[in-house]
DNA sequence: TAGAAAACGTA
DNA sequence: GTACGTTTTCTAG
């Protein structure tokens, strides 16, 4: 090669997957072989070979190659086992194109090279480099973006379907950084179509800037710490070496060994009888005629070519996952065998709780997954040979596949078993075709498991007292079930289990996470199977062999983690916690959710059309103060509006640097006479209880029942409380009038009323007993007004005839000290300087000295263990309480101070709702309890049955730390009962 | 379209 | 000062 000289390089494997996806789908040849990704690459090689003077390269080639991939594992998976690991399957009508492409290139005379352990686009980079070292030019045939870190002087890039030429200019037009810095740029990124990792946050734009700032990726990571915005520094800081492997993984190898010299990819003329032959044979009518007139050759005296045709594995493409085999069809008998028993199975019954812990751990963290080893379960043979299997096991993992998130409305689409490690089924039920049928819906799919006979076979498994079944969150699957006549009978949770053993570790125990950290294994995602956002699919939509996949892989990974993290419990002393107040919360929150709560539409509705129209009003009246209108809604605009234009004094900023309106602000102005802030305050109200509740609440009515069904999560919150999301019914306006009267639509049915119980001042009871103050424990006892006596304690001030503010101050401070108190915070919420605050609190623990103790002894235990307990042994850990940085260390130790108090009190309620129904039951009575706020019950009662219903949760709810702790003060309930919320409670 | 920020409802 | 979840706006992708 020499100059002037011009090679091409196609990159052949890139333009495949493409060329299909770009032209008309089902582009078939006479026999049905599909042809369009081949026609696509013949027309545009033609060009290339022909015109190419003509296109936006516009130069003749001299040389010219066809680059494929060779097969799925290349170095770069030495460097990191899941590059491309989320590549899928590639369409069945592309798999026999791929051989074919190959033979077209050799049709058409050109090299058609790949290497081993190599990607095409490594050994383009080789031939680039080599052909620019030479003299020459080169031009890349592709428009991937990998490929722009090549691009120099004499290398560029050329579009085909864009018949445009990519330089220098043009990359930086795209991505605002020249080729050079290409790779740094790719690195923080990531790909999330190759999984490479990059930093997260991190996107194109953002990256370009930086490395502008900083120049190149290794200095930006040096001086990652002067970067201002919080999220992105720490993502730099904790993510560079992931930056440095994910540079590593995107760099592609110029010295890549390549076989052929440069020279051997010299142009020679096309052999025309030779691809017309092949043309012919793909049925290419025009390209062939084209083909015959520019080589004077007789397209009719040519036979067409024999080809052969590759429909299975060895024609696979590249970037697949080897072991993506179809899964189906495979009798129990069929399956591969599991692996050998584990070894130490025979010993564990002499080890020691944490011995056994340990090696389950260490065993689970090396074992493999093997997808190919799944069963799909397509006839009730099969499914009665895997029951007697789970049944004989004893334990069996279940899992429910469902067509949504929302287990009240959720159909069971199929569901997945697994009882031993590597041995796990899917059973559809409920897959429907991807076409849409003139109802929007898809036909059932052929060859599922009857529902009525499925149902009827796992009743006999689940219901079984014998047998455990393990779930990861199963209070979903068990309102699934029971909703469709089956009720789990003994049940384990991996996400409880994890819960009480990790809580505060990690946050978050949803399986994927739990399966990264104890597996080592990242779970197939939702989102690669189904797609995301808009146009996600539903578990019935998803093909039945990728389905299986994923389902029985979660069964899989459910009995696997339940293996490792049960043993923990007794290692860990956390037996009971589990045993008493998660275990069986699970199954009382399934059926207070499901039984969920009438609201009153037409109440709301009222409230809504009320609601708009003192907005509205309000509105004006704002837009009138203000001199223009604006969006009231937009902090940024009524900063704008208070603080710029009309010139109020700002009082805080917040975080990010604008102007607060927080309601505590536009309070202030509002005292210093400006009318404005009070009406922003008026308006926000009105609107936050409009879209918040009155509009949004009758979404949530379920049609068949007319109730509100709220879904209670037991392992979200770092103390043990519980949360209620969807709706949220844990914060239901009550502290203002307007907000109160959302609590009216909430009713009791015809003939019931509602109950609601809640203990009085809990939290301080708690602390009482844990602190042991003797102050505050008589007080309790002598059943005087906690608030009052801390006030008269404080202050002096005799209990009888005190001033509301001096109680109120108290009354600030006592919640200040379950808070883990700071001035700072005391005298924001008072509105008092900090030193008076300050003073408030010196006095308090000089009154108080044993809270005092209590406090630094909490703090203490907290960087000693790295956790705390509630009074039943909860455990909240805090590993940031060591931090060395002294915001992040005190908002640790507030954390850990306050975690046992609002923690023991989680686990009173807890204890009183798991006894509860029992009672109920016991006494005769008919009452539901139907909701959970932290320090309240509410339940539906006969009106009859109040009276004993009262009776009874009061007694429950009193006792409920008995006799695990006797606490050394009483714990007061009040309870009432009407026809709705607002009037109960 | 997804996620962050700000605001605000509850205990 | 603790613990949550939802809504709206706005920005970045």
């Amino acid at each position: 090669m020499k100059k002037g000289d011009h090679l091409f390089l196609v990159d052949g494997s890139a333009y495949i997957f493409r060329a299909f996806h770009a032209l008309p789908p089902l582009t078939r040849k006479s026999d049905g072989l599909p042809i369009g990704a081949v026609s696509g690459f013949c027309n545009m090689l033609w060009k290339l070979l022909r015109d190419a003077r003509d296109t936006d390269v516009g130069v003749t080639p001299t040389h010219f190659a066809v680059i494929f991939d060779h097969s799925s594992k290349t170095f770069r998976n030495e460097l990191f086992a899941d590059y491309k690991a989320n590549r899928s399957e590639p369409p069945e009508d592309l798999i026999p194109q791929f051989g074919l492409i190959r033979q077209a290139t050799r049709a058409f005379g050109l090299p058609c090279i790949e290497l081993e352990g190599y990607e095409a686009d490594d050994i383009i980079a080789a031939y680039s480099r080599m052909a620019e070292q030479a003299g020459g030019e080169a031009t890349i045939v592709s428009s991937d973006k990998d490929l722009m870190q090549l691009v120099t002087d004499h290398v560029s890039m050329y579009d085909t379907m864009k018949d445009r030429q990519i330089g220098r200019d043009e990359v930086i037009e795209k991505f605002g950084v020249g080729p050079e810095m290409m790779i740094d740029l790719q690195a923080l990124c990531g790909d999330p179509t190759d999984n490479v990792p990059g930093v997260p946050g991190i996107g194109p734009k953002t990256a370009a800037q930086l490395l502008l700032e900083y120049g190149d990726l290794d200095t930006l990571l040096e001086r990652a710490g002067e970067i201002k915005q919080n999220k992105r520094r720490e993502n730099l800081i904790e993510f560079a070496d992931q930056a440095r492997l994910s540079r590593d993984l995107v760099r592609l190898d110029v010295d890549t060994p390549v076989e052929l010299p440069l020279d051997a990819l010299a142009l020679d003329d096309q052999d025309g009888p030779k691809l017309i032959a092949f043309l012919k044979a793909m049925e290419f009518s025009s390209l062939t005629r084209r083909v015959a007139e520019a080589t004077g050759a007789d397209a009719a005296a040519i036979e067409p070519a024999h080809v052969e045709v590759e429909w299975g594995a060895a024609a696979r493409g590249p970037d697949l996952d080897p072991g993506a085999g179809t899964v189906g069809g495979e009798s129990a008998e069929d399956a591969p065998r599991a692996a050998p028993p584990d070894p130490a199975d025979a010993e564990e019954g002499t080890w020691s709780p944490s011995a056994l812990a340990n090696a389950r751990a260490e065993a689970a963290a090396t074992a493999k997954f093997d997808a190919d080893a799944y069963v799909c379960i397509r006839d009730l043979e099969t499914l009665d040979e895997w029951i007697a299997m789970a049944r004989e096991a004893g334990v069996v993992a279940f899992d429910t596949e469902t067509d949504s998130l929302d287990a009240m409305a959720a159909n069971l689409v199929g569901f997945s078993l697994s009882h031993a490690e590597g041995r796990a089924a899917y059973v559809p039920l409920l897959h429907r075709d991807g076409e849409d049928d003139l109802l929007g819906e898809g036909g059932l799919l052929p060859d599922q498991v009857a529902m009525d006979e499925a149902l009827s076979r796992l009743r006999t498994l689940l219901e079984d007292p014998s047998i455990l079944v393990v779930g990861q969150n199963i209070k979903y699957d068990m309102l699934v079930m029971a909703r469709h006549g089956v009720e789990i009978a003994g049940f384990d949770d991996t996400m409880l289990i994890s819960y009480v053993l990790d809580g505060g570790n990690n946050s978050h125990h949803g399986m994927d996470a739990l399966a990264e950290r104890w597996l080592g294994h990242t779970p197939i995602a939702y989102k690669d199977i189904a797609g995301s956002g808009k146009k996600a699919l539903t578990f019935d939509r998803i093909a039945i062999d990728v389905a299986s996949r994923y389902a029985a892989e979660d069964a899989d990974i459910t009995l696997r983690l339940w293996r490792v993290l049960k043993p923990r419990l007794v290692a860990e002393g956390l037996v009971s916690v589990y045993e008493r107040l998660e275990r069986p919360l699970a199954a009382v929150l399934t059926r207070m959710e499901r039984r969920g709560v009438a609201v009153d539409r037409q109440i709301l509705s009222r409230l809504s059309g009320e609601f708009a129209q003192k907005a509205a009003g309000i509105e004006a009246e704002i837009h009138e103060l203000a001199g223009e209108p604006f969006n009231i809604g937009s902090p940024r605009q009524l900063g704008e509006i208070l603080f710029g234009k009309m010139g109020l004094p700002g009082g805080t900023r917040t975080k990010s640097g604008q102007w607060s309106t927080s309601a505590q602000v536009l309070e202030d102005l509002a005292a210093e006479g400006h009318p404005l802030p009070r009406r922003i305050v008026d308006w926000r109200q009105l609107t936050k209880l409009k879209s918040t509740y009155t509009d949004a609440l009758p979404g949530y009515i379920m049609a068949d029942t007319g109730r509100v069904h709220t879904s209670y999560s037991l392992a979200s919150t770092s103390t043990g409380r519980l949360s209620s999301s969807e709706p949220n019914l844990q914060n239901i306006p009550i502290r203002t009038t307007e907000g109160r009267r959302i609590r009216t639509a909430f009713v009791a049915e015809k003939g019931h009323k509602l109950v609601s119980a809640d203990y009085s001042q809990i939290e301080l009871r708690v602390l009482a007993h844990m602190a042991d103050i003797a102050q505050l424990k008589q007080a309790f006892a002598d059943g005087l007004d906690i608030h009052a006596m801390t006030a008269s304690e404080m202050f002096g001030v005799p209990i009888k005839g005190m001033p509301g503010e001096v109680r109120r101050r108290a009354k600030a401070i006592n919640f200040g000290i379950i808070y883990g108190i700071s001035a700072f915070g005391l005298a924001r919420n008072l509105g008092i300087e900090r030193s008076e605050a300050a003073d408030y609190i010196k006095t308090y623990f000089e009154r108080f000295p044993g809270i005092r103790d209590y406090m630094d002894a909490t703090k203490a235990f907290a960087r000693e263990h790295g956790y705390v307990e509630t009074v039943f042994g909860r455990r909240a850990h805090y590993p940031e309480i060591r931090s060395s940085n002294p915001q992040v260390r005190a908002f640790n130790e507030r954390a850990a101070i306050n975690a046992p108090i609002q923690g023991s009190a989680a686990d009173i309620i807890r204890r009183a709702m798991v006894r509860m129904e029992d009672a109920l039951a016991h006494s005769h009575l008919s009452a539901k309890m139907l909701l959970q706020v932290h320090d309240e019950l509410i339940f539906e009662a006969p009106d009859d049955e109040v009276e004993p219903t009262i009776a009874v949760v009061r007694e429950i709810m009193e006792n409920a730390a008995m006799p695990a702790v006797s606490l050394a003060v009483p714990l007061q309930v009040d309870a009432a009962a009407a026809d709705n919320w607002d009037e109960a409670h």
